[in-house]
Formats: C-alpha cells, sequence, structure tokens
DNA sequence: TATTGACTTACACCTAACTCTAAGGTCTAA
DNA sequence: TTAGACCTTAGAGTTAGGTGTAAGTCAATA
C-alpha cells in the first residue's frame, strides 16, 4: 500500500526528478520508505503536496515553502506561525490578481489601438 | 533632450544593468544614442518598456517578448501578428486569474482549518 | 538465469533572467 | 587638474529551480 513515486509524479503533474529534490531541500516532509527502501507515499502526502504546488504556482519561493514544512514539524505549537505565513500570501495573491487585472485591461487596450491601426492601415491602402 | 539611463531605471523600476541587458537581447529595440554615445531614451521609449514591464510581469518569457519587439521592426505588415500576440497572452493572464483566485480560495480553507486546529487545541488546554 | 524496468543515492549539469566587474571615456565642479 | 559622477562595452558570475547521469539494488518475467 501507498503510491509509488512514479504514481505521485503523475498525479501531482511533478516530475520524479522534482520530488525527489523537493524531498532533499525539505520543501515536502521526509517521505516513507518500504522495506526495499523505495519512496512510499502515502494520501496525506498527495495533499500535502498538492498544498505546496498551490503555494509554488502563486509565486511562493520555494525557500518559503520549505519553512511551512518545518513549522510542520513542530506540531500544534506552530499552527499560528503557520496559518500567519498563509494568511500573509494569501494577500499577496490577492494583490497579485489586482496586478494582472489592470495588466489585463492595458493590453486589451493596446490591442484596440492595434486594430485601429490595422484599420487606418488598410483604408489608407483602399484609397489608392 | 531625451532620459538618461539612469532616469529611465527609476521610472522603470528596472535596474541600469537591466535596461542594457534587455537591449542587447533585443528586449528592447536598440535605444538611441547621444554626442557621447550615451542612451538617450524617448517617451516613446518609455512607454514601450511599460508595456514589457506588463508583458513580463504576467509572465511573458523574454523570449516572447523579444519576438514581440521583432515585429515592431516589420511596421504596419506585422501589426495583425502584433495584435494576435498580444491577443494570446491576454488569454493566459485571463486563465492565470482564473487558477489565482481558486488557488487563494483553497488557501483560505487551509487558514479557516488551521484557526478550527488552534481552538481545538486552546480548548484541550483549558480542560486540563 | 539473464535481462528488463522501476527504484535508490550522489552529484553534475542546465536555463532563464539577471547582476556585477573590469577597463575605459567624458563631463563638471572645486 | 584632479576628484567624482556619470556613462560605455565585453564578458564573467550568480540565483532559483529544476533536470540529467552514473552506479547500484531489487523483483518480476522470457
Amino acid at each position: 500500500m501507498g503510491y509509488s513515486i512514479k504514481t505521485i509524479a503523475q498525479k501531482s503533474g511533478l516530475s520524479q526528478y522534482t520530488l525527489r529534490y523537493y524531498e532533499r531541500e525539505g520543501v515536502l516532509p521526509v517521505v516513507a520508505r518500504d522495506e526495499h527502501g523505495n519512496r512510499c507515499f502515502h494520501d496525506e502526502d498527495l495533499e500535502l503536496i498538492s498544498l505546496i504546488c498551490c503555494l509554488k504556482d502563486t509565486g511562493m519561493p520555494i525557500a518559503e515553502i520549505k519553512q511551512f514544512i518545518a513549522l510542520s514539524r513542530e506540531g500544534v505549537e506552530a499552527l499560528p506561525d503557520q496559518r500567519k505565513l498563509l494568511q500573509a500570501h494569501k494577500l499577496q495573491i490577492d494583490e497579485k490578481i489586482k496586478f494582472f487585472q489592470s495588466f489585463a485591461q492595458k493590453i486589451e487596450h493596446k490591442i484596440a489601438y492595434f486594430a485601429s491601426l490595422e484599420r487606418a492601415a488598410q483604408e489608407q491602402a483602399a484609397r489608392k
């Protein structure tokens, strides 16, 4: 029982290389091994990986994810610190969403501007 | 007349190193020089830099920005290609916004979960 | 029983995007 | 007329985040 690294790579979308790298670096807690020394992932691991991907994909650097995971090892004591870390990151995501929305608008304006230039060029060509 | 690289660095938030690097790499069109060979930026440059930052900050890799800038040199002919490039990127930004929003929610749930664990731990402690 | 395939570790290598250094030119103010 | 601030280029170095290789173990299969 437990999933192989291959399975987890498929389920998580991370490569086997990346999974090993994350474990080495402490981005993932050390994964259990079976009787052959092979990694043996469980559902909790999978869930944690999903959270880690979520943090990573929203721009949290690996060093910070590492901190978060390190806090996990300290148990109940560290819960407030973990929560604060997540809250701070949540604010950053919200900021990013706002930036992205304004950038999207800016690019949209640019697109409209290009379209108007194209029309002008066509009319210019037609007039000849 | 025209702005020095220092001024542009301040106005754009990019370092002088980065501005030179961008020009070398073709991320910026070659900038005009004054009689001493010093870069002499104009308002159009500043505006283009602002667009470039916008593309970069929304995740467009430099190689793609380079393509966009290369199209600029082809004049009116290339307008539709430039517009399509922007439109494709706009879609990606919209996708990203959706991802970020769902991630933000996920993290929010996690925060609530951590808060509930904290309350449970406090009650546990009080009961002793 | 030999080979195939999945896994292990340790360590080297890669890419993107900067960032800095060296060596030098020019201008300005004291 | 020299010190300091600014600029130039060419090229080396750095950082983050992987990605790949080498050498070996183990278990199932032809």
